[in-house]
DNA sequence: GATACCATGTGAAATGGTGCACAAGCGCCT
DNA sequence: AGGCGCTTGTGCACCATTTCACATGGTATC
């Protein structure tokens, strides 16, 4: 009996690190590709554009260790860091909303790669529903349940108008999705149990806007000061 | 004379703050319209999502002060955010790869909205160069220069595939483009003067992959243990 | 086989952000 | 006019994250 040993799948890894895991991966992917067998932090860290030790600390979280004097196995890290971001098995995802942005993100190559096929496209309009978008056929919100039951879909993508957002989430939530990305450009809330992640592409301008409204108040300043 | 008071445009607002205000705005746009005139930072809190003295710590850092017993004027805020974001002026952006995504972004709303119209549309691509796509005609990258220095836009949005990436941000940059948002999945690098966010929806997918597969690994360890 | 070199893994300090708790201030009601 | 209740503004402690610096432990060379 191998006593304290057993599956090890404590730690929860910083949320921090968690989000630099995807960039570390890609990285890797590509080096594999050019048949690289070994990388060092300090060349994994320019690849993702953060500091060595970080790669080094985030590493530790993984069971991946490295070698010394030499680096970490590239396809060796590429398993590791695939199990911690759900264990290598891909996660179907259903599209809810299927306007410019959900059309858009149906095709998008990234979420197949990544291990994120589309499961299928849910809309409230009658207009759309029925159609083909993307090789999917867009079925019917009602349809929701059976749908994320019959592919075992537990990621959502909500991709709405701000106004259905809430209404687009909750139906996910009751149709049991336990992860959701929303792109609506509104705060939408979830119970504890469902993990919610926000993307606002409004925002993100409007934050590049702050940086540079601020860089040309400045540069005004440093003029009239220096 | 009033000394030592000046434009007084100086704290540079924290990066967790800076994220934060445009999701205050929002809120308080929905308030206005809705002819709501004061509003608390305990309301406002709720409407954003996060922590009533967070909102009064974040506001703190504008010079909207609030009046207390009362709560915030709620147009007077809506000024100050909007003069911190960007000055109140719009800034134009040029997309530059049409693709899926740059389709759909070219056709999103909430960038009208939040003060970011599309001065125009590039891609590297002969065959959709020239073409008209939600009312924008596509030119060529060679024209970028000039359409930049035409419309004054200083904002770039990245739509190209992961490969074309850097060339495009490059392109960008030698434009006299200083803010740029990237949406391909890839690192890319800036000089300095520049200033680059990152959206990436394979990594937010992955993310929640994590947290999927650390409560379900969780979960089982509880049945095994408790 | 010993030594020089190299890269990892990590303790500890520094930094940045969050949230509590409370004093200060404003308006309203009596 | 005075007191009461409500809300702001902020000092402080806590927590997460980053970064440095260095000991540790492999590899390759002579």
């Amino acid at each position: 009996m191998d006593d304290a040993v057993g599956p090890r799948h404590d730690e929860p890894i910083p949320d921090a690190t968690v989000a630099r895991l995807p960039v570390y991966l890609r990285g890797l992917v590509e080096l594999s590709d050019d048949g690289v067998a070994t990388v060092s932090s300090v060349v994994l860290a320019s690849l993702a554009g953060v500091n060595a030790a970080n790669v080094r600390k985030d590493l530790s979280y993984l069971h991946a260790h490295g070698t010394r004097g030499v680096g970490y196995d590239v396809d060796h890290l590429i398993g590791e860091i695939s199990l911690a971001l759900g264990g290598g098995v891909p996660s179907p995802v259903v599209i809810i909303g299927v306007g410019n942005l959900g059309r858009a993100l149906s095709r998008y190559d990234g979420f197949v790669a990544g291990g994120f096929p589309v499961a299928g496209l849910v809309d409230v309009d009658p207009a759309v529903v029925g159609r083909k978008v993307a090789g999917n056929l867009v079925r019917s919100v009602e349809d929701l349940d059976d749908l994320v039951v019959e592919t075992g879909c537990t990621v959502g993508i909500v991709a709405t108008p701000a106004a259905a957002a809430q209404a687009a989430v909750d139906s996910l939530v009751a149709s049991g999705v336990t992860s959701i990305l929303n792109f609506a450009p509104t705060v939408v809330t979830v119970p504890d149990r469902v993990d919610l992640r926000q993307v606002d592409l409004a925002t993100e301008l409007q934050i590049l806007g702050y940086h540079q409204h601020y860089r040309a108040v400045e540069e005004r300043s440093d003029r009239a000061t220096g």
